[in-house]
DNA sequence: TGCCCTAATGACCGTTAGTCAGTGGCTGAC
DNA sequence: GTCAGCCACTGACTAACGGTCATTAGGGCA
């Protein structure tokens, strides 16, 4: 059955070019003010096409942050290569996340959304499960320089690899999500900051905290 | 003109009612889940009078996240006064804070939510100056806590207090996303976690770096 | 040639934030 | 005491948007 393949190919590319409609919609407008209409009309199509491919807005945009990570994995591991020591490939992976949620602004906050969004996000489709998976090779990432940074004398003994890795993350998470919006919060602030500051006050202050030795 | 006086005070109380109704009804459904035809049935008003008190609906949460960040400050100060050093207030800060959002989730996810709101929302609003300015006190007693700790020994003093009370503060707000929505991040995650430990984890790894010697 | 199956359509629906022309009761001038 | 005017309040209405479904178009197979 030629005929089948033949379809399957075509069903692939056309839920390929809806993801490209999505992903340079939203890239210029972020996922809440992403429209299905916008999407159906960029990519030719009738709104109702679109759910014949995913299952609602929420997949749709988990499709596009699944595309987008996968950029990140690459690059995280292009930077590791380079890093000299353990504690090293720390401050690589928060930096190098923090550059790519500089690119992708967007991205970053789906993937805030969805992580606070407690029972209301439905991501039990296929394109939500992929993502997960993604975001758990980044952590992977994070606990394996700790573990080398152990091995190699630069990270204390005394830190638990998976619980740590999961503090550097979620904490990032907090320093980002203020860098990311730092317009309009330092307007909200009564007191005047330099928030890009704050990047680098949090990557030292976490080499500081794992650090086996007092740094300088 | 006594009436006059007595108008106003009758506004008040009515603002006050309409802010008991919200209040009520985001502790049980949080603030996305917030119907405005919701409130005014509580209230006992029609909907269009809700809309001459509150702009719109985001000036009316942050009326009720105005409120609920009044009960936060005097148990901050509270807890302040028995610490025995900077680091430990510092330290005290940070888990009240926690403390605090654990008992008013709503109120958290709204703070995240407008922060994160970029140009999306308007917080010209009377509520929300209101609003800015508690948080800004909140800010402050971080950086007050870090400068006692300099002036006593117990921070070390090559590190900047605004700057670093901001490190704090976000990278806070990001480990308590995290376990705030801990049921679904969990299960997001293809490895398994103890998202309570990574709080505990967070505030010790904060006191390490900002310890002036190594602690134990 | 004609039947069938799949992909695609777009008018339609439900929900919800926000609006506005209309109502009624209190006030204060006369 | 009367009544014009003001003001708080009303609720039906609109607009926007995510999502649905009865219907249609057209390629493939007997």
């Amino acid at each position: 059955m030629a005929v089948a393949e033949r379809r399957e190919r075509e069903r692939i590319a056309r839920r390929e070019a809806i993801l490209d409609a999505a992903q340079r919609l939203t890239a210029e407008v972020g996922y809440q003010a992403l429209r299905m209409d916008a999407v159906a009309d960029a990519a030719e199509l009738s709104k109702g096409t679109i759910y014949l491919y995913f299952a609602n807005k929420e997949a749709l945009c988990a499709g596009v942050a699944s595309r987008l990570i996968d950029e990140l994995l690459p690059v995280l591991e292009k930077n590791l290569a380079k890093t000299s020591s353990g504690l090293d490939a720390v401050q690589q992976v928060l930096q190098t996340y923090f550059d790519f949620t500089r690119e992708h602004p967007h991205h970053f906050r789906f993937a805030v959304s969805w992580l606070s969004s407690g029972e209301r996000m439905d991501d039990s489709t296929e394109a939500f499960q992929l993502y997960r998976e993604r975001v758990g090779h980044v952590l992977q990432h994070a606990v394996t320089a700790i573990e080398r940074g152990q091995a190699d004398g630069s990270v204390r003994l005394d830190v638990d690899p998976l619980p740590q890795a999961l503090q550097l993350w979620s904490s990032m998470l907090g320093v980002i999500l203020i860098n990311l919006n730092k317009e309009s919060v330092s307007q909200r602030l009564p007191m005047p900051v330099d928030l890009d500051q704050v990047v680098n006050v949090h990557i030292e202050a976490m080499a500081r905290a794992l650090a086996r030795k007092e740094r300088s």
